[in-house]
DNA sequence: GGAATTTTAAGGGTTTTACCGGATTGACCC
DNA sequence: GGGTCAATCCGGTAAAACCCTTAAAATTCC
C-alpha cells in the first residue's frame, strides 16, 4: 500500500509539479491544499500518512497547520517544505511537532527521502538544517518564544496579510468585536501601537512574507 | 521537433517539478538555472525557444535576465513565472520584453498554454494579469518600478515605519492633507490598498527594515 | 477542583484611513 | 508657450482602526 500524502503549498503550479514527482516515486497524493486551513480540514478528513506543508501560506501558515494537524490526526507525520534556512524557523517548526524539514532549494530526492524516513517513524532534516539545530542546541539559542497564543498568532498573520478586522472575523468565524479584542491584546503584549509595526513584527517572526 | 525550453527558478525542487510537468506535455527542457546570471549564460549557449524565468532570483532577478536574454538571443521568447500580481511587476516585465506572464498560483495548464502561445509568436498573460495591463493602459498609469517620486518614497518610508499621516505631515512640514495625497498616490501607483501591503512593499524595496 | 489563561463578546468612544472630488504652483521639456 | 508632472493644499464621507472597559465561556494547568 502506497504512502498517502497531503500536499500543501499556496502555489498550485508548484503543487502539481511536486505531485508529479512524488507519484513517479510511487507515493499517493490524496489531497492538495492552498492554505493552512484547507490543509487542516483535509488532514482531518483524509488522515494521510504524511503531510507536506509549505511554511509560507496565507490564512494559516505551515507552523499553525502543523500544530493543528498534530492534534486532530496524530498519526499524520508532518514534513515542512520551505526556502528558509534560518534557525528561528527550524526551531519553531520542531517545537510544533514536525518530523521533517526539507529545503525547496534542494533536489526532490531529499523530499522523497524525508517522506520515507518520517513514515517509518524516523525524522529527516536537510543537511544544513541539522547543523543549525545542533548549533542552536549547543549555544542554547533561545528562540524568542512568542508569548502570543495560537489564536493571536493566527490573527496577527491575517492582519499582516492586509485583512481588515471584519475579514479576519469572518475568516475565523468569530465576531468583529472578538477579532478586535485579539488585535488589541496582541498590540498590548508586544507594546506595539500601529498596524505598520505589527506587520514588520509579523515578518520578522516569519508569519508572513515581505 | 519539440519546443526547447530553459527553466530558471532558484528552487531546484520547484524546477524539477515543473520539468516533470512540461516533459509530460512533450516539451524539451534543455537547461536549468538557479539565478539570473546562469540563465543568461545558458540562454546564450543553448538558444532555447522559450525561457521560463522566476522573478525572484538571487544575483540577477527575472527582469534583468529577461533584458539580457532578449539582447543575446532575440529568438528566445521569455515567459515570466511568478507569484506577484501587482501592476508594477507586470508592467516592468512587459517593458523588459517578456512575452508571457504566468502566476504560480494557477494551474500548470496556464504555463503550457503560455509556452505554446509565445513560441508561435503570440503573447500570454494570466487572466487577472491582463486586467491589470488593460487597466494600466486605460488609465495611462505608466508605472515603471520606481516611478515613485522622491517625495513619495519619503512618505512611504515614514508610513512603513509606523508614522501616522499626521506625524508624517509634521515631520515633512506639510499639511496633513498633503501627506494624505501622497499616500493615496502611492497606493494608486502601486495598486495597493492597505497599509499592511504598503509596509511589505517598503520592506521589499529596502526602504525600511522588517 | 480551583486557578489561570485563552477565547469569546460587547458598548461606546475618538482618531485615522481610504476614497471621492477639485485646485494652485513651479519645474522641466520640446 | 503649451504640455506634463511633481508637490502642495483643501473639503467631505464612510469605513476602519484604535482605545477603554467589562465579562462570560472554554481551556489548560497545577
Amino acid at each position: 500500500m502506497p504512502i498517502r500524502i497531503l500536499l500543501a503549498d499556496d502555489h498550485q503550479m508548484v503543487r502539481q509539479g511536486l505531485k508529479a514527482l512524488l507519484e513517479q516515486e510511487g507515493f499517493k497524493v490524496v489531497g492538495e491544499a492552498a492554505d493552512g486551513h484547507q490543509a487542516t480540514r483535509l488532514a482531518q478528513e483524509l488522515l494521510p500518512d504524511v503531510a507536506i506543508l509549505d511554511l509560507a501560506m496565507p490564512l494559516m501558515n505551515g507552523i499553525g497547520a502543523a500544530k493543528a494537524i498534530s492534534q486532530i490526526s496524530p498519526q499524520t507525520k508532518v514534513v515542512v517544505l520551505t526556502m528558509h534556512t534560518e534557525a528561528q524557523y527550524v526551531l519553531e517548526a520542531l517545537r510544533a511537532g514536525i518530523r521533517g524539514y526539507v529545503l525547496k532549494s534542494r533536489a526532490a530526492g531529499e523530499l522523497v527521502q524525508a517522506i520515507r524516513e518520517v513514515s517509518r517513524g524516523s525524522t529527516f532534516l536537510s543537511s544544513d538544517i541539522s547543523d543549525t539545530v545542533v548549533d542552536a542546541y549547543l549555544n542554547k539559542v533561545d528562540v524568542p518564544s512568542d508569548t502570543l497564543s495560537p489564536r493571536e498568532l493566527q490573527v496577527l498573520q491575517l492582519v499582516a496579510e492586509g485583512k481588515t478586522t471584519k475579514e479576519v472575523a469572518s475568516l475565523l468565524n468569530i465576531s468583529v468585536k472578538t477579532a478586535e479584542s485579539h488585535r488589541t491584546r496582541i498590540m498590548e503584549k508586544l507594546d506595539i501601537h500601529e498596524t505598520a509595526s505589527l506587520v514588520r513584527y509579523a515578518i520578522r517572526r516569519g508569519l508572513v512574507q515581505p
